[in-house]
DNA sequence: TAGATTGTTAATCGATTAACAATC
DNA sequence: TAGATTGTTAATCGATTAACAATC
């Protein structure tokens, strides 16, 4: 990082958007791109692009644009997709065993570990050679097997419990599915994903368009 | 909607939130709160609480508050979930199918009328009572079954043909959980899952605060 | 009526866009 | 060198917060 200013969420969230379009590039073996090429790409103003990178660094060049490559590189290492993540998923339902497939198929630094669930029926079941583990045993798991993400799949009521489990044994972010809102401990890094929410938003747009017809 | 003006899409995603809160406070039987109280539970201030109610229109009462019950309403009637709405999911693996089955039992207004994939192992399979189709099917199926919204659960490459045809069939809405940024026609709403993203700025997070310990 | 709290206007803050000097 | 395009500062735009008159 450039200096130790706080980096806004909005800049954040599209970084992994811009590593997308970089990876399609390199995929087609374009190997620079100007801010401008790109935000026709992209959507993002050429001006918003260059302010952008240039919360991290300098990295592209006068009359030359960016090299995709080390942009690429750049962008990864920044979201820290340079290393490996030990997750668990807590709550084996549906959800929680898609989640686990399509990281296992598609997010190879980030390795699931152990599944728990509190249903009979699902502990010892194996998910892509992962045995579900009794819930029980978290607490005791957490302590002998360091973690850094831990996936929370399990319905609202129980989602808070859950957290705090994983906080205590020492993850560094929680990835959440629970459609409610989570309190961490502080240092642990929270993601969530309201699938609820964003139904309910897609909603409202397709109402508001259906009005505009009238 | 007060006036014609176009609401802020920061506001339309603070609502389902609104609606969440407001839930749970009927679930424990209050029955009037303010913006200062509502703030301190859902972590809004209380001017922003206010100001985004106000968009559309004046819900609550000076020297009162809200009432609970018939904010609920309104913000359910806002986002359009006083309506229900015919839903088909295209791309049958893990995630459709925890799709279909999250939506069948907690999304009641919510239905999904059927199911496609080009995998002959799945076509024939049932989910809730609903069979998986033939992907070749689909644009007979849309002509004769009015649909609202076509939900997308296939990998990133069919995934745009995929929504030109939910498009052509008519769906009003797109529920978009592959990897990538896709074209709808006018006045078709799209929603994006991108799970790749949000665990890409989780791992960002975990990495700042990794970086701050030292 | 007095107190509480909204609805709404004005002020502030932050994020995006425009402009251009620096430089490859 | 001339042309292209960045990095960065300044201007604009939009969203959030503060303040307070209106009113239940």
């Amino acid at each position: 990082m450039k200096n130790n200013m706080k980096i806004s969420s909005a800049v954040i969230k599209r970084l992994p958007r811009y590593r997308r379009y970089l990876m399609e590039l390199q995929k087609k073996n374009v190997d620079r791109i100007s801010s401008n090429e790109l935000s026709s790409l992209i959507g993002y103003t050429a001006s918003q692009i260059r302010q952008d990178l240039n919360n991290f660094g300098g990295f592209g060049q006068q009359g030359y644009g960016y090299n995709i490559n080390s942009l690429y590189k750049e962008i990864s290492a920044i979201l820290g997709l340079d290393q490996e993540y030990g997750m668990v998923i807590v709550g084996t339902g549906n959800l929680g065993q898609a989640i686990a497939n399509y990281t296992h198929y598609y997010k190879s630094g980030f390795k699931v570990c152990a599944m728990f669930d509190v249903n009979p029926k699902l502990i010892g079941l194996r998910i892509n050679d992962i045995e579900v583990l009794d819930y029980e045993d978290l607490d005791e798991y957490l302590k002998n097997n360091q973690t850094d993400i831990g996936i929370v799949c399990t319905n609202m009521s129980s989602a808070q419990e859950v957290v705090d489990k994983l906080c205590n044994g020492g993850v560094e972010g929680i990835w959440n599915f629970a459609p409610t809102d989570l309190i961490v401990k502080d240092g642990v890094a929270l993601e969530d994903v309201h699938l609820s929410d964003s139904l309910h938003s897609l909603a409202y747009y397709i109402n508001r368009n259906r009005q505009n017809q009238d």
